[in-house]
Formats: structure tokens, sequence, C-alpha cells
DNA sequence: GTGGTTTTTCCTGTTT
DNA sequence: GAAACAGGAAAAACCA
């Protein structure tokens, strides 16, 4: 597919700290001003107006490289109506990106629904730790006339940017279709439903969302927390071919199915590493081309500290803040499950010390797999050069030795050098193997996938190692410089 | 304390 | 010449 390269007045257009339209908002020829100011991330997908549509349009074209002219089709789309869309519909609007702009839109919406699982997650345990002090209060006032529990009130300014019918989580464990995995919710790799699973998992065409769930926009409306955002950005998330064969399925089926993989109670979709999360209205600061990404930390190893994604690049300015990590099965990784409560981190003096760990942490290997499974990561550091084969490519080996070197506890980086070093020695192991003649290349060995996944060794074929099931070849692919292109 | 495993550090040499 | 690769050796870290 031909890459279309924005216009240059597109590229350049200024993001206005007001969030007004700037002085180069462009005019599309339906009329609309079309500026990426527009902080539809901070909207409710339902309410996004055809500004905001655009604006999304606009970061989604920037980040791929495609002209602004391909939005010009969905000129006319409301959020609630880009919600309603199938991806036919998608297609018809747009035929040569209509699919990739309703694999975004899933991503995004995906990102926004996970945003709210934490959140909805949040309230659970407020609404829990208020009733213990009910309670306790009622063992203080025996003889006062029991009080009626007081509906929790939302406070918290990180808000619900659209909430979920009320079918909880719980809900869809009970049905048959998930009871059947009950068992597997230990390990992450071992329960990481694909797109297609999923789809097959849930009805396709039952709105997750609903509108008339969605608590109208408030006066203090506020942005997301950082600390409450996810820590995957969608926008580092290149379509799977899974995601991409949709043909029915509207966003809110994927997002209908998605949520089930990402906030069932045991199951562990996060990666251990460090995530970039760039705001939506960016482009990847791996590219360089953006201001203002944070680093959220969602990994609760001890030993993981804030990472510097862009360290190379002194354009990005980072905010690096812990995640609050929810109770609910925080992020880890297949590792790092094993974690207990008891592998605290104790800091004393300023000096971080270990307390009880339960085991040594990632291996290097498992530490590749999760930085292969964040989109944050995947393809901007670190790619899969063939998922069948399991071959990947540091596409950007520095940063991710200094991610695995973030990992001690030491103030010196770890260099490409040491880090190679340990990659090697694992071809004595057999969790990797010498890609020879492919720079940069590495394979995973026989051992490294089923071991992770708890397959026993051996037991993985082409796809048989991988976390997602290999139905069909790819049907995307990467240039060189990693971006997503069809084939 | 010991031994095994894994990672880090440093090094030399080779290949691309 | 630079970067990456390969691998030896030793030390360190961690755990059982």
């Amino acid at each position: 597919m031909d890459q279309e390269v924005l216009p240059e007045d597109l590229e350049n257009l200024q993001i206005d700290q007001n969030q007004q339209l700037s002085p180069t908002t462009v005019m599309t020829e339906g009329g609309v001003a079309l500026s990426p100011s527009l902080s539809y991330h901070v909207c409710p997908l339902n309410h996004w107006r055809k500004e905001h549509v655009l604006a999304w349009l606009w970061d989604v074209s920037k980040e791929q490289n495609i002209s602004a002219g391909n939005l010009l089709s969905f000129v006319e789309c409301s959020g609630a109506q880009l919600l309603q869309l199938p991806l036919d519909k998608f297609v018809a609007l747009n035929p040569h990106h209509g699919e990739l702009f309703f694999s975004r839109l899933c991503s995004y919406v995906q990102y926004r629904s996970r945003q709210n699982g934490y959140h909805q997650h949040h309230l659970h345990l407020q609404r829990q730790q208020q009733q213990q002090q009910q309670q306790h209060q009622q063992e203080q006032q025996q003889q006062q006339p029991q009080q009626q529990p007081t509906e929790f009130v939302n406070n918290d300014s990180g808000a619900t940017y659209y909430q979920l019918q009320p079918r909880s989580i719980q809900q869809y464990h009970n049905t048959p279709q998930h009871g059947q995995h009950h068992h597997h919710h230990h390990h992450h790799y071992q329960h990481h439903p694909s797109w297609a699973e999923n789809r097959g998992s849930y009805p396709t065409h039952q709105p997750y969302f609903s509108e008339a769930a969605t608590p109208p926009l408030q006066p203090g409306y506020s942005p997301p927390s950082p600390s409450g955002a996810s820590c995957h950005s969608p926008y580092h998330m290149p379509p799977t071919p899974d995601s991409l064969s949709h043909t029915q399925d509207s966003v809110y089926s994927s997002v209908h199915t998605f949520r089930q993989a990402t906030f069932s109670p045991n199951h562990h979709s996060f990666p251990p590493t460090l995530s970039s999360f760039s705001p939506p209205s960016a482009g990847s600061c791996s590219e360089g081309s953006y201001s203002g990404s944070m680093e959220v930390y969602t990994h609760p190893h001890p030993e993981y500290k804030p990472s510097i994604a862009c360290e190379t690049d002194s354009s990005c300015t980072h905010h690096f803040q812990l995640c609050p990590l929810p109770d609910i099965s925080p992020p880890l990784s297949s590792s790092a499950h094993l974690h207990t409560t008891d592998d605290q981190l104790c800091i004393q003096d300023g000096q971080k010390k270990i307390k009880n760990r339960g085991e040594r942490g990632p291996k290097l290997w498992e530490f590749l797999l999760d930085l292969l499974e964040d989109p944050g990561c995947n393809p901007a550091i670190i790619r899969w050069e063939n998922e069948e084969e399991r071959t990947f490519r540091l596409t950007s080996p520095h940063k991710v030795a200094l991610r695995w070197g973030q990992r001690r506890p030491k103030e010196s980086q770890l260099p490409y050098d040491y880090f190679a070093r340990a990659l090697r020695y694992h071809y004595n192991t057999g969790m990797l193997i010498s890609v020879p003649e492919r720079k940069l290349v590495y394979k995973f060995g026989p051992k490294a996938i089923p071991t992770r996944r708890g397959e026993g060794v051996g037991a993985v074929g082409a796809c048989g190692g991988s976390r997602t099931p290999c139905t069909s070849p790819p049907c995307n692919q990467f240039d060189h410089s990693g971006r997503l292109t069809f084939s």
C-alpha cells in the first residue's frame, strides 16, 4: 500500500493549550474545522462531536501517514454514530483506510474502557471500605438507629468517562463460555484471548457500552488522570490480523469482548514493563513527533524504575509517575504473578531493598516477551520479525537494554553490549536461538514460550508457542521503520 | 555456608 | 571505522 504523507501544513499544526481551535485550523471541504487540539480524549466517545471525531481521525492519520483527505469521508459522523458503525461501513466510507480506522477506534475504545475498568474497581474498593467503616460505626453506635447505606458518590476527579452497562465482569465468568477458562487465570499467557477467540465467546452485536448509561458531560469534566491512565496506548497498537478480520462487528462488540480479557479477576493483561502512554492527540514519542508523553509505571515489581522511553530524544518531556496499582489483579507479568504481598519494596534512607522476594523477577526472555506484548514497545523498540517463527527484532536495541537495566537497582545504565551478552547466554539455555546474518534479530528457543505458558517443553510447533493463534497468515506487516502497512 | 542458576561486567576477536 | 555479534571468564545476585 502506498503510504501517503500528511501535507506539511497539517503536520505543522500547532496545539493550542487552551484546547481551542488553533489559528492553523484546517477547514475541510465539508466545512468542518479540523484541528488536532480538540481534546476528544477527555470526552466520552459517544459525546464526540464531529470535530472530535475528525481530531481523532487526524491523529490516526498522522500516525499512520495517511493523507488528511481520507478523513473527509467521516466528516458527518459523530462519536455515537461512529461507535455504531460496523467494519463494513467503515470500509464503505473509506475503502482504503476504513479497516484501519475501525481497528484504531476499537483500540481506542478499549483503552478508554480499560481506564474505566480500573476506575470501576477503585470505586468498588472504596465502597468496600465505606461499608467496613459503616459497619464499624454501627458497632460503636450500638443503640443508634441503623443507618441506611449511603450511595457512594463519586468525587473522584478521575471521572468515569462513560459507564459500562451493568453487566458485571463476574457475570461474564458465570457464563458457560468463560467458565471453562477458570483454571487458567493464573498465567497471563495461558489465557490471552485473541480477538478471534473473543468474537466467538461473546455476542457480537450487543453494544457493551450504553449511551443511556453514559453520564452527562459535567461542567467540571476533567481530563484523565495520568495516574489512572491505562498504561497501554492504543496508538502503539498495530491492528492484528484478527482485529482486521472483523467483518460485521461494530466497535461496541469489539470492546464488549475486550473487557473480559482485560479485567478478568485473575487475568493479567499488562506486561511487567514500563509502558509508554501517549495521549491520543499526539504521535508516538519514539518518533520524536510529540512532546509530552508520559511513562506510567505499571509493574509492581519492586526493581522497576520509571523508564525513559525517549531518553535520546530531548524533545520529549517526561512526567514520571507511579501508577496506583489497583488491587484488582494488578498488571503482572507471567513471572511477576508469583510475587505475593510479601514481596514488598522497602525504602529506607533512600535505598531500595527487596524484602522477601518470591523470585528473581522476570527472566530476560520473559522480559522480551513482555515487551513484545506491550503495544507501547512493539513496534517502537521491539517487534516481531516473524511471530510464527518466533523471531523478533530489536528495533531500538539500546532502549530495550535500558529498560532491562532499569530492573536493577543501579544508577548506571546497562549498555546494549551487556544486554546482548545476556541474550547470548540464553543460547545455551535454549530460551533463545541465534539468527545468523540478521543483525538485531533473535529467536525464541523451544523452551521459552511453552515454559512460560506452562505448556511443557517441546509442545510448541510453529504456532503452538505463539500466544496468539496463527489461524491465518499475517495480513499486515511493518516497513523498515516499524510502521504498519497493509499488504 | 554451599551450590546452582542467572545476570552483569569486561574482554578479545570476528563479521557486517 | 563503527556497530553488532560471538563467546570466554569472572564476579555478583539470587534462591533453594
